[in-house]
DNA sequence: ACTTGTAATATTGTATACATTATCCATTAT
DNA sequence: ATAATGGATAATGTATACAATATTACAAGT
């Protein structure tokens, strides 16, 4: 007699259709500037880049349009959304709300493994902001925030602030090589984990709030600089 | 010379084609749970219903799976996502973050008109409340609270609540005429309505914030009582 | 020179075809 | 009788074909 197989999980889900590999691809083409704001996105161009049909990259393109990556306009063809200053402040409004939710959250929930893992992800934070290490300081401050997401133990509002902060992470690229010092936000991170920690959910959405006020402004700041470069091209439009 | 016609916007977007119809419909259908939780939409079968070919059903499923209202398995099909009690409370936490932020942003920027408008809509509130015109209620209260969103000048924030709130509504129609009395409200929209005009930005969050969170645990409560209703279909899974 | 009209081309929108995989049902073996 | 097996059927995934529309180029007229 056969025993159930239960260990051996086969995740269904894992075979990826080729569909949502050419969604990801175009998606992050689009976040990462490859596919630059205001370009066209020509079917069957796309299709022949990536060597597969038109069907999997309109699918694709729709997806992305609900998301607001990309623009359509019925019968002309889909643009990369060209964001402008007010859209990032848009954005960056919601975000803020989103993330104080998480952190109130958060301070409701969180294990004591969580708040561990929090630590060690500023304390690697700290590490890249005083080596100036972009890459890391990315990574770090990505992994701080993610993990009050998920410790916020909702998952539409995890999945909800990560499409945002992607979207949002087309101009962060622009923005992170142009600021000198990160370490102020090293303390900042650590006074938002330790109201997390003492379960202090207002407080934690206060500090948050805080968090992301300062930073917000200071990309606003930088963007409205970058805007009035003439020689940088038609990001904000 | 011939002076340049700006009067005349011809807005390309209004020739829809069939495949927004088709999303439109399907997403209605669900909405309004005539495609039920949990039920398998083929694409063959919707495709006859509607009188059109698999792509753009195809196409629709795909973006209504973006938005959360389709669950799709990878070769076995794609199914009206079900929605569970936590799903709804996921979505309660997060409509009220964004509610709040609304109403901070409208007590800052919303005019004088907006303003007229909301009592306007308010006072229609309470004729249908007294009336019990369950229709009514629904209708005035959506309204008031789109003309909060309008205010807030957050176009991407009111495409965000609106989503949210059409998928809530898959719960909302079952609860509302499970409610008696909903006059309370008239003065709760009344005080939210008052702290904007004065463009008391911080009350006028916390006051949305009860509000939200008084008719968000009846909600919860309603649905809990549904659930135990054994002879109620498989809603909440 | 600039606009207007028309044909050629290219692109989108939709439908259909084909290949692969899942589902279902009947048959067979234990 | 139950479980397993295998084939028929049906559904999805992808590619392609065709029709409708937009874009472009170029010629002709004002």
């Amino acid at each position: 007699m056969l025993e159930e197989k239960k260990g051996l999980s086969l995740d269904v889900s894992s075979c990826k259709p080729l569909r949502e590999i050419v969604f990801e691809t175009i998606r992050c083409a689009i976040i990462t500037g490859e596919l630059q704001p205001g370009q066209r996105l020509m079917e069957v161009r796309l299709a022949e880049e990536m060597g597969v049909s038109r069907t999997p990259v309109r699918e694709s393109i729709r997806k992305l349009e609900l998301e607001g990556l990309v623009k359509m306009v019925p019968r002309r063809g889909a643009y990369v959304t060209p964001m402008s200053v007010n859209d990032l402040k848009e954005m960056m409004e919601i975000r803020r709300a989103l993330e104080e939710l998480a952190a109130e959250l958060a301070a409701m929930n969180a294990t004591a493994e969580e708040i561990e893992k929090l630590y060690e992800a500023n304390r690697r934070f700290g590490e890249s902001a005083l080596a100036n290490d972009e890459e890391g300081i990315i990574k770090n401050d990505m992994d701080i925030h993610d993990i009050i997401y998920e410790a916020s133990g909702n998952k539409k509002l995890l999945a909800m602030i990560n499409s945002l902060r992607e979207q949002m992470q087309r101009f962060r690229a622009e923005y992170v090589h142009r600021i000198e010092d990160k370490t102020p936000l090293v303390d900042q991170h650590m006074e938002i984990i330790k109201k997390i920690e003492n379960g202090e959910s207002a407080l934690a959405k206060a500090a948050v709030s805080e968090h992301i006020h300062s930073t917000g402004d200071d990309m606003l700041q930088v963007l409205y600089a970058v805007k009035n470069d003439k020689n940088k091209n038609e990001w904000a439009l």
